[in-house]
DNA sequence: TAGCCTCGAGTTCA
DNA sequence: CTCGAGGCTA
């Protein structure tokens, strides 16, 4: 047991830990260290293993047992019989009685790259003296790993990992599982005795909402689908497991006996063949997923292709699964201490990282919304620097209690976006402070107000400079007037100089000035010359999505474009007119109606028309050959990027939607489709069609563009 | 009035 | 992409 106190501490130390290079380690060096970097790592064992609540991330672990293993290789005089690295960690909860398994269940040794794999493939050319390898390569799911006896066709006895020799009993636990088949066929393949190595997995949609009950019942929770999958096949009521919505996917025969005489490698002769029969009575297996590979790059090639779509499967992988494919290598091929040496993981780039929050910082947006942003010290989360992150509103730091110095876990999954998972409490030194809202604008200083029931605190002085900045930067923004050259930072840039303090100022820029400054030459200062006559002639929606008025997106700015000819005709329109428009409630029309009566906006609207802007809609309407059809996209495009797409599709009189709904004529499939594609087959009466029949359906107007 | 559907807004890094 | 909220419909 560790006091909170100690626990703190190796969390601190930790940390230091993760920050060292193997190569800064001299031999004084590793001798002052590895005592308390073994300690360090039995602490994450423990946590992990005994209270099933790490407070690092997988990574981070795996990256510390590796700073040890590289330690002792480098001075092996250090090691000592109770290293970590001298057996995989063990202590079990007592509840569950403890049950051997038959054959040891080895962890895989890992590998993070292409040169990694490469040495695999030679090490085992090597010791097979073969040329050329046939592997299996499938998914490495990241959950619980199981082991499950069947004797006579009937499922005998599951049991967790534990030690690797030593698990514990759980078979009423897996009883509940659905997905494990009480009894299968196997003497119908001449098996009499069985011994098969799976994961038990959450689905990632059921972990979300097992995580949000929790929240509503004030329980601690989940990091990942893995906790929340090796939490549960430990409860005590079997019951309660059947609650959690479990399933077991089963990957590998460890051993298989008829008459006592062991089948691996002599009938059972094939690792894709054994999970094909597994498949076929009645288990969940990779089997739709597993790839026969021939030879390493095609290896490579797979892995690379499941780092991509990893995050469109419905269940949480942390790499790639190879395995020689020849069962009767295996023996030639043998073990290490730790490891098969006929497998090897492949581990993708990890999403999940711990750091410290350093200050928190508020934001003000465009709306004037205050966004509370939390500095961090910088952190790899897959393969990009993190340093800061959202915190959202003030209910997201109440509910997660976040102070600044706190030690958070980190997410970055395939939104890309990171987010705050937890605080790790467990690392607070109780110098933490809690963070303040300002009473303030951080800009201008004016009071900031919280309307009732809303979740956000806004300043409400529209000249506040940070806003101004933001709808400038909104109305050159590339869906608005769409205003290349005129980026984030450059109008940043041009508000400090004093030469952009409106929207109407983009269009009495004073070039000269701008080309003494630095960074602008001849060619960007006449791109930019260029690029604001051209936004001259946007459509009529387009200037009134780049007005940013509250409520009035995309879509609203054209019903109200084609509600009108000309701009100015909005200033006549009152609240009752404006409700009378589709998706038009009262409080839409209220915040259009005050933006068309404010003085200050009908002098903007007023310059900007004497600017030579277009303020009308063209005379006549032309109508295309999609007219009135609605179109989404999902998944890459190969021909074109999806806002030329779109521009297409309008072209003819076609809409292009965000979001599949029964309104969807058209689902247009592109590479890699997202999870689109499955609600629009959901609801049946949209068209899927692909790329190519997309394209023919526009060719002919294609020419045009 | 509840529940569905859609739109708007916010969001990180390079 | 996701969440929250506005508008519409049963």
């Amino acid at each position: 047991m560790y006091s909170e106190e100690t626990q703190r501490k190796l969390i601190e130390k930790t940390r230091e830990f993760l920050n060292l290079d193997i190569k800064s380690i001299d031999r004084k060096k590793a001798e002052s260290i590895i005592e308390d970097l073994r300690e360090v790592i039995r602490f994450h064992d423990w946590r992990y293993y005994v209270l099933a609540q790490p407070v690092i991330s997988d990574y981070e672990y795996d990256k510390l047992f590796k700073l040890l293993k590289d330690i002792e290789s480098k001075y092996p005089d250090l090691i000592t019989p109770d290293s970590p690295t001298q057996r995989v960690p063990s202590e079990i909860t007592k509840v569950f009685p403890q049950v051997k398994h038959l054959t040891p269940m080895l962890s895989l040794d890992n590998s993070y790259n292409e040169a990694d794999l490469r040495d695999f493939d030679r090490r085992v050319r090597e010791l097979t003296g073969l040329e050329k390898i046939e592997y299996a390569v499938e998914p490495k799911f990241d959950g619980a790993g199981i082991s499950l006896i069947y004797e006579k066709d009937l499922f005998k006895r599951g049991a967790t990992r534990g030690d690797g020799e030593v698990g514990e009993d759980i078979t009423n636990n897996l009883k509940v599982i659905k997905s494990i088949p009480l009894s299968a066929k196997f003497s119908s393949y001449g098996i009499d005795k069985v011994e098969i190595r799976g994961e038990v997995l959450i689905r990632k949609d059921i972990f979300k909402r097992i995580n949000e009950q929790r929240l509503e019942e004030g329980l601690p929770l989940f990091a990942n689908p893995r906790n929340a999958a090796a939490g549960s096949i430990r409860l005590q009521d079997p019951k309660e497991v059947a609650k959690r919505g479990l399933e077991a996917f089963v990957y590998q025969i460890t051993y298989a006996e008829k008459d006592g005489k062991n089948l691996l490698g002599t009938v059972l002769k094939k690792h894709s063949d054994n999970i094909k029969m597994l498949h076929l009575l009645g288990f969940k297996t990779p089997y739709e997923v597993l790839k026969v590979c021939n030879g390493i790059d095609e290896v490579i090639d797979y892995c690379r292709e499941w780092e991509r779509k990893r995050d469109n499967y419905p269940y949480e992988i942390d790499g790639m699964v190879i395995k020689v494919n020849d069962i009767s290598l295996y023996e030639k091929l043998g073990f290490t201490s730790h490891h098969p040496r006929w497998a090897i993981a492949y581990k993708f780039k990890a999403r999940q990282a711990t750091t410290k929050i350093i200050d928190v910082v508020f934001q003000v947006g465009r709306t004037g919304a205050i966004t509370p942003v939390a500095k961090l010290q910088p952190v790899e989360i897959g393969g990009v620097i993190v340093s800061s992150v959202s915190l959202f509103n003030e209910d997201f730091i109440r509910e997660k209690d976040i102070r600044i110095g706190d030690t958070v876990l980190v997410e970055r999954a395939g939104d890309v976006i990171p987010y705050v998972v937890m605080v790790i409490k467990e690392a607070r030194t109780g110098n933490e402070k809690p963070i303040e809202f300002p009473k303030n604008c951080p800009s201008c200083g004016s009071p900031l107000v919280k309307p009732l029931g809303e979740a956000v605190y806004r300043c409400i002085n529209i000249n506040c400079p940070a806003q101004v900045i933001e709808r400038i930067i909104h109305f050159a923004s590339k869906d608005a007037m769409d205003i290349k050259g005129l980026s984030e930072a450059t109008v940043k840039k041009f508000y400090k100089l004093g030469l952009l303090k409106s929207i109407p100022d983009i269009y009495r820029l004073d070039f000269r000035i701008i080309k003494n400054i630095q960074g602008f030459g001849e060619k960007s200062v006449n791109n930019l010359k260029q690029a604001i006559e051209e936004s001259k002639n946007r459509p009529l929606y387009r200037l009134i999505y780049g007005l940013g008025i509250r409520y009035v997106g995309e879509v609203t700015a054209k019903t109200l474009a084609s509600a009108v000819n000309c701009l100015e005709d909005l200033k006549n329109f009152t609240i009752t007119d404006l409700m009378k428009l589709p998706d038009i409630g009262d409080k839409v029309a209220t915040e259009i109606y005050n933006f068309f009566h404010n003085e200050q906006n009908l002098k903007m609207i007023q310059q900007l028309k004497e600017l030579g802007l277009n303020v009308c809609n063209p005379k006549e309407e032309k109508k295309g050959k999609l007219a009135g059809l609605n179109f989404v996209f999902t998944g890459a495009l190969k021909c074109c990027s999806r806002e030329k797409a779109k521009e297409i599709v309008e072209s003819l009189g076609g809409n292009v939607l965000d979001t599949v709904s029964k309104k969807v004529h058209y689902l247009v499939v592109g590479e890699e489709p997202g999870s689109k594609l499955q609600k629009a087959q959901k609801i049946g009466t949209i068209k899927i069609i692909n790329e190519e029949e997309f394209l023919k359906m526009i060719e002919k107007k294609q020419e045009s563009f």
